[in-house]
DNA sequence: ACGAAAATCCAAAGCGCTTTGGGTGATGCC
DNA sequence: GGCATCACCCAAAGCGCTTTGGATTTTCGT
C-alpha cells in the first residue's frame, strides 16, 4: 500500500493525504479523520526510504564499533548502553543503525556514512585520547555524541560521561579514611579515556594525602574476571601486598575477591574492594543489598541521555556543543572496611 | 557529491556512470576507469535512500529486541552475536538496523519494520515456547532468521541454534560417568527455548540412567552471578546435597563456584560443575586453560551464520527454510572430578 | 450582495538513484 | 558497398514520498 493507491481510494490528491496525515493545517478535520481511519484499515505505513528522499531526513541514528575492539561491541558495556539509547529512540521514531567497522577503515566508513546518508547523527563509542575521529566527525558535519570523552581534544564536541576522575577520587579517599594505605588499582586498558580518567582520580586522592602511588600496585588490562583474578593473586602474593583494591568493572571486582577468598582472607575485612558499577541489566552488584562498596552509574541512562542530546542537536540545527557529566553515587556494600592493623 | 554533477563534471549521462560505477557490461574498460578515478577523487558514495529507493533493496537487515527482555538486549549473549552478525554485513555492504520495541507492541513493530521498508530481512531473537513472531514473519513475507528454535511452532521457519538438549545430555553423562548421582540444574529461564531444551536434555540422560530428578535440584532464573550464587547455597544447605552442577552460563557457575568455596568446599573435588559456555568475547572462561568444565559453543559465530544464512535467503528469492544445528563441544577443565565418596 | 480573505484541495516538480528502450558510429561479413 | 552486428552511450521514466505554487470554493464583514 502506498500513498498513491491510498489516494485514490479516497478519491484525494496525495497532497492532501500527505498533509493529512502528517498533520498540516491546510486540510479539514472532516477529511483529516477520514484519511486516518483509511490509512489505519489499509494498514499503510509511509515508505521511509520514499520519505528520507524527500525530506532528507533518515530518522535514524547510527552507532559505529570498531570490530576487533573487544572493549567495545564484545563490551557488556554495550548492551546497557544501546539498551537505553534505543528506548529514546522508539519513542522517538528513530531506527538505530550499527556499523560495525574494521579497525583501519575508521575514517573511511565514517566518510561514507556521511556520503551514504543513512543516518541523521551518529552516537561515538569508546574514545581514546587524542581521539581522531571526533575533528573528522566535525569536518563531516555530522551531528554527533561522544560516550565519554577524549582527553587532548581541542575542538568543542557534545558528550555524555560520567565523572570519572571525581568517582576514582572519591572511592580512594573512602578507602584512606578507613585507614588503607596500600591501595592497588585494577584498572581498564589506559588507552581509553575513562581508564586514563580514574587513574588520574585515584593518583590525586593519594598523593594529596602524602602518599605516594607504589607502581607495582597499578594494573591495566580487559575488565574480566580473570584479569582481576590475576592482578589480585599477584599482588597479594607480594612481601607488603595491598589492603585495599580499586577496580574497574564489577567483573574485574569479582575476580579480585576470588583471589582474596583463595588465600583464606575474607573480603572487607582483610581485603577491601571498592569497584566501579555500571549496573548492568544483568550484572547486578547483589539485589538490593550491594554486595561490593561502588562508585555507581547507570551506563542504560547514559544511553537514554546521548540519545535525546543528540537528538535535539539535531532538531535544533546549529547549537552549541553540549555535554552532560553523570556522577557516580557511592553505595556502601559489605566488601570495604577498616584497614587491618599492620602486624608488628 | 551525487551523480548527476558528477556525470557532468565527467561529460557523461548519469546512465554510463552509474553502469560504470555498478560493473555493468555496456560501458568500455577505458571509461569505467575515469569513472572510477572521478569517483574516488570526489569521494563520491551512491545515497543509500535513493538506491534503495530504485532498486527496492535496502541492504540492511533488522534486528528486532523487545525491550523489557532484560533477557535479550541487556542480554550479555547479544553484544556478541550482534559482531557476529555484524562482521558478515560490514563485509557485504549491509547495514544492521536495531529495533528496540515494547513488549505489547510486537505486532505492530514487526508489520511497521514491513510497509517502512527499510529492511531486506530480520534476525529474531530470543524465541519463546509457540512464539507468535514466526507466524507472523511468515504471513508478511519477509524474510527473517531466527537464533534458536521455537519448541511448538508448526510451520517450518529458517534458524541458527546450537544443539542444546544433546549438549546438556553429554553434560550429563560426563558427571554421571564421573559416579555424580545428585546433579542439580540451575537453568535459565524457562519460557525461554533453549532453556527448555536444556533441560530436557538433562532429564532424558538422567532417566535414561534410571536416575530420577529432584525436583528441589532444579531452578530457573536469570542467568547471574548473584541467581547461581543464591541456588547453590540454598543446595548446598540442604541435608543431601548435590555433588555436581549442571548451570546454564558461565555467570551462574562462578555463583556457584563461590557457594561452594563460602562452604570451604573445593570445587572440583567436592564438588563439581559442567556449565555452559557462549564462549563471549569478555567473559572467558579462563585465557588458554578453561577453568570451568563446559559445553562451549560460540554465540559470536552463530551470529555469523545466521547473518550470512539470512542473506543468501534474501538473494535467493524462494527457497526453502534452512537450519544449522550447531554442536557444542565439551571441554574439560578443572571444575570436575569423580563423584567424593558417600559418607557412611 | 459583493469583494476579500480564509479554507481546502490539487498538479507537478523534485529528492538521487536504477533501468528501459533506444540511438549512433564503428566493425564484420558476403 | 550495403546490411547486420556490436560496442558504447544517452534521455527519460519511475521508485514513493514531500512541498511549492496555485486553483477553487467558503466564509464573512460591511
Amino acid at each position: 500500500m502506498n500513498l498513491k493507491t491510498l489516494a485514490e481510494q479516497l478519491g484525494l490528491s496525495q497532497t492532501t493525504v500527505s498533509r493529512a496525515l502528517n498533520g498540516f493545517p491546510e486540510v479539514s478535520e472532516d477529511t483529516r479523520i477520514r484519511v486516518a481511519e483509511a490509512a489505519r484499515k489499509a494498514n499503510y505505513r509511509p515508505n521511509a526510504r520514499a520519505k528520507g528522499l524527500a525530506t532528507g531526513r533518515a530518522h535514524a541514528i547510527g552507532h559505529v564499533i570498531p570490530i576487533s575492539a573487544r572493549h567495545e561491541i564484545v563490551n557488556p558495556i554495550f548492551g546497557d548502553f544501546i539498551a537505553g539509547a534505543g528506548e529514546v529512540y522508539s519513542r522517538l521514531g528513530y531506527d538505530m543503525i550499527l556499523t560495525i567497522v574494521e579497525d583501519e577503515d575508521q575514517q573511511r566508513a565514517y566518510r561514507e556514512i556521511r556520503s551514504k546518508g543513512n543516518v541523521d547523527g551518529i552516537i561515538m563509542h569508546g574514545p581514546a585520547e587524542n581521539d581522531a575521529r571526533i575533528p573528522l566527525l566535525i569536518e563531516l558535519g555530522l551531528p554527533f555524541v561522544v560516550h565519554g570523552r577524549a582527553t587532548g581534544t581541542i575542538h568543542p564536541y557534545s558528550y555524555v560521561d560520567v565523572n570519572n576522575a571525581r568517582a576514582f577520587r572519591r572511592a580512594t579517599d573512602f578507602l584512606l579514611d578507613f585507614g588503607h594505605q596500600r591501595i592497588a588499582l585494577v584498572n581498564g586498558l589506559e588507552f581509553m579515556d575513562f581508564a586514563i580518567r580514574r587513574r588520574r582520580g585515584f593518583v590525586e586522592a593519594m598523593t594529596e594525602r602524602g602518599l605516594s602511588v607504589d607502581p607495582a600496585l597499578m594494573v591495566q588490562g580487559e575488565m574480566t574476571e580473570t584479569h582481576g583474578h590475576g592482578a589480585a593473586r599477584r599482588m597479594l602474593g607480594m612481601s607488603d601486598p595491598p589492603t585495599a583494591f580499586l577496580t574497574a568493572s564489577l567483573l574485574s571486582a569479582m575476580g579480585v575477591r576470588r583471589a582474596i577468598e583463595e588465600r583464606g582472607l575474607v573480603m572487607g575485612r582483610d581485603v577491601s574492594i571498592v569497584t566501579h558499577d555500571d549496573d548492568l541489566g544483568y550484572l547486578k552488584n547483589g539485589d538490593g543489598e550491594p554486595i561490593f562498596t561502588a562508585t555507581r552509574s547507570s551506563v542504560r541512562d547514559a544511553g537514554r541521555r546521548a540519545a535525546s542530546m543528540l537528538i535535539d542537536l539535531i532538531n535544533d540545527a546549529k547549537t552549541e556543543p553540549r555535554n552532560e557529566l553523570l556522577d557516580a553515587v557511592l553505595v556502601v556494600g559489605s566488601s570495604t572496611g577498616p584497614a587491618p592493623h599492620r602486624k608488628g
